[in-house]
RNA sequence: GGCCCCAUCGUCUAGUCAGGUCUAGGACAUCAGGUUUUCAUCCUGAUAACAGGGGUUCGAAUCCCCUUGGGGUCACCA
């Protein structure tokens, strides 16, 4: 079904931040150019000149660089088939609508928008399918061709056959039929001047040679009048898949209100790369061997894009959040550390010695790197000091606490070399000489170190900070002990 | 509303195309245990689904039809 060489492309609109659903497809459509050892294409299409951002461009470049998914041909690296933006390639589009006007297939049209958007209420009134009336359908030519030198403002649209039926085929839900008459004369050329996506798409992947068109349900429905584009110019089609669009959690089309949506936000939270491809491929795709713990080189290997499911799939981000924990725990310290760092996520007067030692303790805690500066930053100075309440634990009173932490004081003040094992025995020997339950020792040292509730583990706390530190903030705490009511 | 797509645990899904091996499997989440100095990790277990109704068949989660539900789309936006 796939055999042979893929040409695949995404062509994201650069309307605002890099979406979620463009990675989604992306992946796709990368992968399986991949597995080919074909191409895989950014085409920027920015025809619609009234939402056009101009920073939004690079941001998409970068984040579907950051994730890995780059491409082989594209606006800012070329290749044989530039430009890749379709706002430069309006030559082509004209020559081609030219054509497309030549043998019939396309006609223009003078009627305004305002005409039309007035037909269409009408329309609607009268419970009619809205749809273009037809009114320049069968304009003249001369005359048409007259009023358009004249500079009149027109569109040019699609001759859609008002008999019969388009079908084609969908690698994922089979064949699709629609009968011509539900479908509307689509304009193809706006008033500006600038194509639509329906006919630059088409255009485009005719010219670029794609293979594979894999793009969201969305564009199912509007498939049909690609067909008939395809037909007019008399071009074989590209095989079609329709991928499932990603879902809110009630079931509609993925949006911003409802959701976190940019892939700026998940790197800014925090969120692997990894963790985000890997999450992203389970949505309508699962493994052969139920790992769902995996990297774009296995996905590569396993992927078979004729087995992504046609159900909806509810974007949830509580099972990226434990795909993003696998991830972290799953690689290497330096790894983890080098990417703490590019992604910014190291406090900027903190050594990478000190973040290296640190690192290890609070790993397995991790679900966002974001949360790297929060679990640690009593390390790299001293917090906030902690209350009496919180030093005197549920099953603890004053004199325990005051007990636990004098004791501590006192034994690690004794100790050199000031490591794990001794302080661990230290610990022991506490519990054992003033006959304290663990949590009556081991909370209220908990919060003099670091001035919360869930922390690493106890010792290997009081080895990083060491001794010194270690003592004057039991002193600390013990202070605040022996003044409380 | 018309048209198109879809329908298995709360969520992601396996199984559906080639009907029996499905008293429906896995993962996340949840709950209960275990490990344990907290949190987390890790381990064990539990709860939890074939939308409904008709067919076809010896037999249906799997095939067909209807209903219901959800979604998409009906722009000079993509």
């Amino acid at each position: 079904m796939t055999e042979g060489s893929v040409r695949a492309r995404i062509a994201p609109s650069p309307t605002g931040d890099p979406h979620v659903g463009t990675a989604y497809v992306a992946l796709f459509n990368r992968t399986l150019a991949r597995q080919t050892g074909g191409q895989f294409l950014l085409r920027i299409d920015d025809t619609d000149r009234s939402r056009y951002q101009a920073s939004s461009e690079q941001k998409i470049f970068d984040a579907l660089r950051w994730l890995g998914l780059d491409w082989d041909e594209g606006p800012d690296i070329g290749g044989p088939c530039a430009p890749y933006r379709q706002s430069e390639r309006n030559a082509i589009y004209q020559q081609k609508v030219d054509q497309l006007l030549e043998c019939g297939s396309a006609y223009r049209c003078f009627c305004s928008a305002d005409t039309l958007a007035k037909a269409r209420e009408q329309q609607k009134q009268d419970k009619m399918r809205p749809g273009y009336p037809g009114t320049c359908r069968d304009l003249d030519r001369v005359e048409s061709s007259q009023r358009a030198a004249q500079e009149e403002p027109h569109v040019i649209r699609l001759r859609v056959p008002a008999e019969g039926e388009t079908s084609f085929v969908d690698q994922i839900r089979g064949e699709i039929r629609v009968a011509n008459s539900e479908i509307d004369d689509q304009v193809l050329i706006k008033s500006d001047g600038f194509p639509t996506y329906h006919l630059a798409n088409v255009v485009d992947d005719i010219e670029f040679g794609i293979t594979h068109v894999v793009r969201a349900e969305e564009w199912l429905i509007s498939t049909p009048k690609h067909v008939l584009i395809y037909q007019a110019l008399d071009h074989p089609l590209p095989r079609f898949f329709h991928v499932p669009l990603l879902r809110n959690a009630d079931h509609s089309k993925i949006s911003k209100r409802k959701n976190p949506v940019s892939l700026d936000w998940f790197r800014e939270q925090g969120y692997l790369k990894e963790a985000i491809l890997n999450f992203l491929a389970l949505m309508g795709w699962s493994p052969p061997d139920e790992e769902e713990v995996f990297d774009l080189d296995r996905f590569q290997q396993e992927f078979n894009i004729e087995k992504i499911s046609t159900g909806a799939p509810v974007f949830d981000l509580v099972k990226l959040d434990w795909i993003n924990g696998m991830h972290i725990r799953r690689m290497e310290p330096q790894v983890l550390l080098q990417r703490l760092a590019d992604e910014g996520f190291l406090p900027p007067a903190v050594s990478r010695e000190d973040a290296a030692t640190i690192l290890p303790l609070v790993t397995e805690r991790m679900v966002r790197l974001a949360e790297f500066s929060d679990r640690t930053d009593w390390y790299f100075a001293d917090p906030i000091a902690p209350t009496s309440e919180q030093l005197i634990p549920k099953k603890g009173t004053q004199e325990t606490s005051l007990c636990a932490l004098e004791g501590a004081s006192e034994l690690f003040a004794a100790i050199s070399p000031f490591e794990p094992a001794a302080i661990e025995a230290a610990l022991a020997q506490l519990l054992d000489q003033h006959s304290l339950k663990k949590p009556q020792l081991f909370m209220p040292l908990r919060w003099a170190l670091t001035s919360r509730q869930d922390s690493p583990d106890l010792i290997e706390v009081i080895a990083v900070l060491g001794k010194d530190r270690s003592i004057e903030r039991i002193q600390r705490a013990l202070e605040i002990l022996v003044t409380a009511p």
